[in-house]
DNA sequence: TGCATATAATAAGCATAGCTATTATATCGA
DNA sequence: TCGATATAATAGCTATGCTTATTATATGCA
């Protein structure tokens, strides 16, 4: 039944991903924004491809988080002065009062979503989890983001 | 640490879905939709609420889904004799077609998710993956589906 | 019977996420 | 320097998946 595997892990992250938004919804981020915030954090200033790329997603796919973060006036775009194709992403001081407001809400959350998981089982969770998506990875991600 | 699981989680499922996706595409299914077929397979007949119950999304979620499995001739909408509100659904002789092209692929995909984690790992990934599911779902989910 | 409430399905609107195609700009090679 | 190629970003289309609201139909109670 190996196939349940697969399904469970899209149920589990489906969960993860409404749990979170019934929670942060009054923050008005959702988890794939506060994940760009949240790298932004670390890496700001970085061109959008960049950001794609550490995300692992499409770059139109960034391009549209941003559109909507630069509306919520979470993120700004600045033109790089070296190439006028790139656009420089930067947090607000709006977007880093967001990733702020939304630290206890997201512990809360895995906290609730790993109850019954001892620290052991989370270190090997964190393993296994960490080999498919290197199996399924395009690119390797270097980078860990929190 | 604890929300790296949380992103890994998320990121690991959104590959899986994109692998999938990409191998199956020659077949025209999507990774949900061919859950929704392989779900009727074994409750062929089931009204729509029933349905989204027991994949745990919203109805309009699955109508929708099914709008489109209708349109691609895979599953037919036939009306309820004793409720008028409701749609019974049934496989096509074509949905179950589907459901069979697809399984190689799907076997192939999850082998090459799961490359490197013994039998062992896998069983207490699934373990603990359905810990996760059930702290978050709603109401439990007692069907598996594959 | 007849009204209130519940239920099945759909509609509208938004966000994520992919694909292909297009536009603008860089860069490399002859 | 010019032309081919590569790259950054975006546009349009499609598919999940959610929320809230609406419509049609059932059902339960007085």
């Amino acid at each position: 039944m190996s196939d349940d595997l697969g399904f469970l892990l899209g149920d589990a992250a489906r969960l993860l991903r409404r749990s979170f938004d019934e929670r942060a919804r009054a923050v008005g981020v959702t988890r794939p924004q506060w994940r760009v915030l949240a790298l932004l954090k670390r890496f700001d200033g970085s061109a959008q491809v960049t950001m794609a790329d550490m995300l692992d997603v499409e770059p139109i796919t960034l391009g549209r988080m941003v559109d909507r973060l630069q509306d919520a006036g979470l993120v700004e775009r600045r033109a790089d002065p070296n190439d006028r194709r790139t656009w420089r992403l930067h947090l607000t001081a709006q977007g880093e009062q967001k990733i702020e407001a939304l630290r206890p809400t997201a512990l809360a959350l895995f906290d609730d979503a790993l109850a019954g998981l001892d620290a052991t089982q989370r270190t090997e969770l964190e393993a296994m989890l960490n080999v498919i998506r290197a199996n399924l990875t395009r690119k390797p991600l270097e980078v860990s983001h929190g």
